[in-house]
DNA sequence: AGCACGATTAACT
DNA sequence: GTTAATCGTGCTC
């Protein structure tokens, strides 16, 4: 076994409670493998989606053809269309049978700069992947990736594992654009943010 | 078969 | 602060 390979974080990060998923990968490097070269940036935001009674959840539906991959093993990227033109990556928490998901909403740019900047024309570096569907375009990220392992360090997207932040740079907020999903689930605190080091 | 809406973004005023 | 762009999904008829 490889030393980055252990670094890799493995099914069983995923396999817990969605909430506390969420607020661990903050700080952690999520990597996109592109034709051999690594793209990464450091987990800034997160929002974590707890299953069928979460009104802000997609799983609020019940299994469907979308929502399937969140009722499977954690570890799996749940990517999404939204708006008629963007993508949203996820990945699967919880086991088997219990649906949940954290949305990545920010990265800071770490390696392949130049691949990043080729996606993300004309914008500055602190906007390329501040936004869930800038990650996307950022990382080459479509519904193509729907369903795979996030949790194997051989394959096209995985997380890295890193030094945990300091817990007073972890800020919570209500979850964004669920204006429309009736109360606790539109106000409850659900976003994480990690401060304090380029934002 | 048809339709309203959305876990957003960029480009406006 | 406001708005258009754009289409898959899930619900209704």
């Amino acid at each position: 076994m490889t030393g980055s390979a252990q670094k890799v974080l493995s099914e069983d990060f995923y396999h817990r409670e969605t909430l506390i998923v969420a607020r661990e990968l903050l700080g952690m490097r999520l990597v996109r493998m592109d034709h051999g070269q690594r793209i990464s940036g450091r987990i800034v935001e997160t929002e974590a989606y707890c299953g069928e009674e979460d009104q802000g959840c997609h799983c609020k539906a019940g299994r469907t053809p979308r929502t399937q991959v969140m009722y499977g093993p954690p570890g799996r990227a749940y990517v999404y269309f939204i708006y008629g033109m963007h993508w949203l990556l996820n990945f699967v928490t919880e086991p088997v049978g219990q649906p949940g998901a954290v949305l990545i909403r920010g990265l800071l740019p770490e390696e392949g700069q130049q691949l990043i900047a080729a996606r993300r024309k004309g914008q500055p570096e602190h906007r390329w992947m501040d936004g869930p569907a800038k990650i996307c375009q950022a990382l080459a990220i479509d519904g193509a990736l729907n369903g795979q392992e996030v949790c194997r360090g051989d394959g096209e997207l995985f997380v890295e594992r890193t030094p945990p932040p300091e817990t007073r740079r972890i800020h919570t907020t209500p979850r964004i654009g669920l204006d429309s999903v009736p109360e606790p689930w539109k106000s409850i605190p659900w976003r994480f943010l990690l401060k304090g080091q380029g934002n």
